[in-house]
DNA sequence: CGGAAGATCCACT
DNA sequence: GTGGATCTTCCGA
């Protein structure tokens, strides 16, 4: 792993759904007591800020739970949903934007067996089962609300270089779970690499 | 102040 | 396909 790099905070600062199809194929590294656990990022999700009423900075809503957003870019902002599961978010831009990515879905390269404790899997994992689905994926690297607000360009959960994904293998579309939000709901905001068996539901 | 819904997942039918 | 788990936030009374 020594040839891949952690990505700098300036990749962070700038436009969401930049850095969302950016993210795709980079690696998600997270460093616990004596262990390391590796993800290829394979699905991400763009949230626009105030402008987007899928996102939780919509109309510039600022509450506990989402201050973090408001951060400048390369910050984790980590929230709980449905009381269960924290999902993860990069964010994006510059102070204040309230912009992030979601990140959905990765393939394990590294630490597969311990991920699989963390998520209290029974039986073998099928594709998907390990960190197919934003809530899996925390579970699976052991991120809960302890990491919010930390960064994510150095420190115990951190992006790198990876293998990444070229144009013709990224399938863009809208976002997983937001029909209400009226016309943001069919904005091409989600990002996917075409064919990985990580991805989740819907399959594009 | 109560009820509902949510960037989810799992067990069960 | 359906419902339950369980916490934050929003909205109407």
């Amino acid at each position: 792993m020594g040839r891949f790099r952690t990505l700098p905070q300036s990749f962070y600062r700038r436009p969401a759904e930049l850095v969302a199809r950016d993210l795709l194929g980079r690696y998600l590294v997270r460093d616990l007591d004596g262990s390391r656990l590796v993800l290829r990022i394979v699905e991400t999700e763009a949230y626009l800020g105030a402008e987007d009423r899928a996102s939780h900075a919509w109309g510039g809503r600022r509450t506990r739970r989402t201050s973090a957003l408001f951060r400048d870019g390369g910050f984790a902002y980590v929230y709980l949903i449905y009381g269960m599961y924290h999902c993860l978010n990069a964010v994006t831009g510059d102070e204040e934007d309230g912009a992030a990515v979601l990140i959905r879905a990765g393939e394990a390269l590294e630490g597969a067996a311990l991920m699989k404790t963390h998520r209290s899997l029974i039986r073998e994992p099928r594709p998907g089962d390990l960190a197919g689905g934003p809530g899996k994926l925390c579970q699976a690297l052991a991120i809960d609300g302890g990491l919010n607000r930390t960064p994510l360009f150095e420190g115990s959960l951190r992006v790198t270089t990876g293998r990444e994904v070229a144009d013709s293998g990224v399938s863009i579309g809208p976002r997983v779970g937001i029909d209400y939000a009226g016309e943001a709901a069919a904005w091409p905001l989600r990002f996917c690499e075409l064919g990985n068996r990580e991805v989740s539901r819907p399959r594009p």
